[in-house]
DNA sequence: CAGAAGATCTGC
DNA sequence: CAGATCTTCTGC
């Protein structure tokens, strides 16, 4: 998989409609699609190359399988909205909000190939030695992002922040289970998608 | 109201 | 492999 940008590919921004489906079906056409944020210095994007679909009431890895809570409310309004929450203390980590309908299913973006705005990305991740690091792993991709409670309800198919189409096409797509689960809350399910052999995966299937 | 867990990351 | 670090949720 190359990442650099196609010359003179036009993005287009994903309407509601990508994301008004169900996440097991949205999380694969995420990959190969660019995330990209317009900030007051400038603009980064980046190419997903991991991703992992949650569901609702069906889902026990999911954060919306015991309903609504003040935390989840946004998985609960509206597709192609980004849910962000915060965990273990200190962080942060995005994902894009599915359905259909008002069916709570999301998307955790969880690694990316950086592609513009690489400088801002590194101050912001000092710790990545290596610029294979600093998209790698969902809470790493939200640092580089500057993705926080700010973001959370944030509007993808309007506004600074968004995920764009610009025909690049991945090859072939890994499926295995997600990471990070406990035992018993979904962790056997295989609803983890990443670009085969890709280095910007956060680990190994 | 207290206790526990958590869609993680880093350094040892 | 364990510690960091604190919000959110659940049970009593």
């Amino acid at each position: 998989m190359t990442h650099g940008p196609p010359r003179a590919a036009r993005r287009r921004r994903l309407r509601r409609t990508f994301y008004d489906r169900d996440a097991v079906e949205v999380a694969p056409e995420l990959l190969g699609k660019l995330l990209v944020l317009d900030h007051e210095h400038g603009r980064l994007a980046a190419r997903l190359v991991e991703v992992e679909a949650y569901r609702g009431a069906d889902d026990p890895g999911s954060h919306a399988f015991r309903g609504r809570t003040a935390r989840n409310a946004t998985m609960f309004s509206r597709p192609g909205l980004l849910y962000v929450y915060f965990t273990y203390g200190m962080h942060w980590c995005a994902n894009a909000v599915c359905g259909p309908g008002t069916t709570p299913h999301a998307v955790l973006l969880r690694a990316a190939c950086p592609v513009e705005g690489l400088d801002v990305m590194r101050e912001r991740r000092p710790t990545a030695s290596r610029e294979l690091d600093l998209l790698r792993g969902p809470a790493n991709l939200a640092r580089a992002f500057g993705l926080d409670r700010a973001h959370d309800g944030a509007d993808l198919t309007r506004g600074v922040l968004g995920i764009a189409d610009d025909g690049f096409a991945p090859g072939d797509i890994s499926v295995t289970r997600r990471v990070g689960l406990a035992p018993g809350k979904g962790d056997d399910l295989a609803l983890r998608f990443a670009v085969a052999g890709d280095p910007h995966v956060s680990r190994r299937g």
